[in-house]
DNA sequence: AATAGGAGCTAAAACGTATAACTAAAACGT
DNA sequence: ACGTTTTAGTTATACGTTTTAGCTCCTATT
């Protein structure tokens, strides 16, 4: 392989010259521009390639990002991948991607992430456990960090989230907008999650100046479809013949089982009853009817991610440590309503 | 950061010494059982940590496998790129994704390859020309390269694909098994993927002794859903009452769509017509019925292409050039045939 | 007793770059 | 004419490893 030292050779100059035309660097150094011509050409006239590896040892910035993520990945875990791996090349950054169980860290993994002189790392959907010691690791070697997320904000890092008050609200409105006053909520039973579409869901519900009785807002389960399904038929149950009108599930997943139940009801969908679920996964465009749901962009929450970890990495030490603003600390991503086929209008006089 | 020197500092010895016993490389020199020991709590105790990026440097070998492949990978190629991270994450493999148009290459992406010194390359769903070029620079380069997609064979690299004569070997068996003697074909208009399914139907009909009419093999495409369309119906019109009692699908979204013209004829499924998919993309699972498709395992190719690159890249230069046994460098991984709804036994009397 | 050979280690030279410190010449103001 | 500043470069060192060649001491062989 051509090094520098070849093409200065060839160009009558120095190597130190040459490293500073080509490397592009050290902007305080002079060179002319008959010189900085001549190197060029020599390099071109060579097929010389600069040695990034050579660089990030010198330098000792390795433009790595460490992606630590559970070893099966879903699918919205995949998406927000695409869009870190998006931005890493943009800004021709390497991965190191290292996939762990949910909730616990071996030596192995900080090993490599030490050993490779991460420049930043990426967390996703990782346990409680997990998240502990890789924190620790990262303070620890002042590794910046985003974790992409809905876990509780740490001392070290950016959190990188939805913004699930915004993703309610744009369904509450839409409901209300199509004249719905009758809405009931199933959610989640666990994590921070239910509890922050379940507080959106009744501040949403306020501010539009209604309310709802204690048994229309459920926690049901966010995987166990048979959990699921006894809430919603509680749900129906308890509501007797004072049905709600819609019903604002916390995930797809959910409504679609909400969708299942209330056709063996008997009831006419969307006529009689709007359902609404909250993620758009790929499956929710083929449920009967298609879903009315809230695009979360796991993509964009990989970019953005990305991006951050990789300015921090960029700006240096001085702010590594210290994550700027405070609020600069919780990123919100914009959510979006797609609205299908799942809601539409109350019956008329309800 | 800690460095070998500090370590032999502590531990009483030469750097050197420390490099033969922490860096696991050269096993030629030999250390006595002692001095391993010495060596080893001094680096416990100071938390030394390889630096991989110096490794990488003086050794030659970056680790780094590049990843290049289209902006908007759709599904498939997500998944293959799961399989390739799996493997590389064993390994202690980085990854450069390098998100490129479908069917041009610029400078600047061939320039990021040479400079980070890919130790190896993953091609992954791009176009002719995008591969002539890659093909030329990777080759001259000396970088070796897998190919996972329906190409033809190059000089340089492996390919790897999904054994179509086996999966549609493997849908043939199942509707013979059934019953079916009459199996009809949709299948896609260009590229080499629509010829070899084809071909491995006609084969597969061949095998068992059944023929078919001309019009029975239909070439529709494998986007357009109203060419697809115009197919279908054409087959069944130019069927008269003489229908088929089965079609193979090349593709979920063309077995899609004979369902929903079939269901338009009035015909009842799985009753009196057997459908079957290739591919099993996820939505397969949510048609009406359930469609009985094919899994190309998209994830095992990945790590198969992964394993292979990784391979040449530690077996060193003599075999990256020379791709080994001729029938090596055409990997064809084994398909699973997915049983659901979508396929019975056909009428009685048929 | 001399020597060959091996075990166990070290010194020193790479690897390809960035950069701090220095130098030589030119430009400049007085 | 003289000191000062600026320009345009060079020299030399550092980055953290691997690895070759060599050195020393010990043991076994002749």
């Amino acid at each position: 392989m051509v090094t520098m030292g070849d093409v200065a050779a060839r160009a009558g100059v120095s190597q130190a010259t040459v490293s500073i035309v080509l490397g592009g660097t050290s902007d305080r150094l002079k060179i002319s521009a008959q010189t900085r011509e001549r190197v060029a050409e020599a390099a071109q006239e060579l097929g010389y390639r600069r040695n990034q590896i050579a660089r990030a040892m010198v330098t000792g910035k390795s433009r790595i990002i460490g992606v630590l993520t559970a070893q099966q990945a879903g699918e919205n875990i995949i998406n927000i991948l695409a869009g870190a791996m998006e931005t890493a090349n943009q800004h021709d950054y390497l991965l190191k991607v290292l996939h762990l169980s949910y909730d616990s860290i071996d030596d192995a993994t900080i090993t490599r992430c030490l050993e490779w002189r991460l420049a930043s790392a990426l967390i996703v959907g990782l346990g409680e456990e997990a998240h502990a010691r890789l924190h620790e690791a990262f303070r620890a070697n002042k590794i910046p960090v985003a974790v992409i997320d809905n876990v509780p904000p740490s001392e070290w890092g950016v959190r990188i989230r939805s913004d699930d008050e915004e993703g309610i609200g744009q369904v509450m409105s839409h409901l209300t907008a199509l004249g719905h006053r009758k809405i009931a909520f199933v959610g989640g039973r666990a994590g921070l999650l239910s509890e922050w579409r379940e507080q959106s869901f009744l501040s949403a519900l306020a501010e539009a100046g209604l309310s709802a009785p204690a048994h229309w807002i459920r926690r049901s389960s966010w995987g166990d479809q048979k959990i699921i399904e006894t809430e919603v038929r509680a749900l129906f149950q308890e509501s007797g013949n004072a049905l709600p009108t819609a019903i604002v599930c916390s995930a797809d997943t959910i409504a679609m089982i909400v969708l299942r139940t209330a056709r063996a009801l008997g009831l006419r969908l969307p006529g009689d009853l709007s359902v609404t679920g909250y993620s758009n996964g790929s499956l929710s465009g083929f449920a009967d009817p298609p879903l009315t749901t809230v695009d979360q962009s796991f993509y964009e929450m990989g970019r953005v991610a990305a991006a951050q970890v990789i300015g921090f990495a960029e700006r240096g030490d001085a702010e590594n440590n210290t994550i700027e603003a405070d609020d600069g600390r919780d990123i919100k991503i914009p959510t979006r309503l797609i609205e299908r086929g799942s809601t539409a209008p109350p019956p008329v006089g309800k």
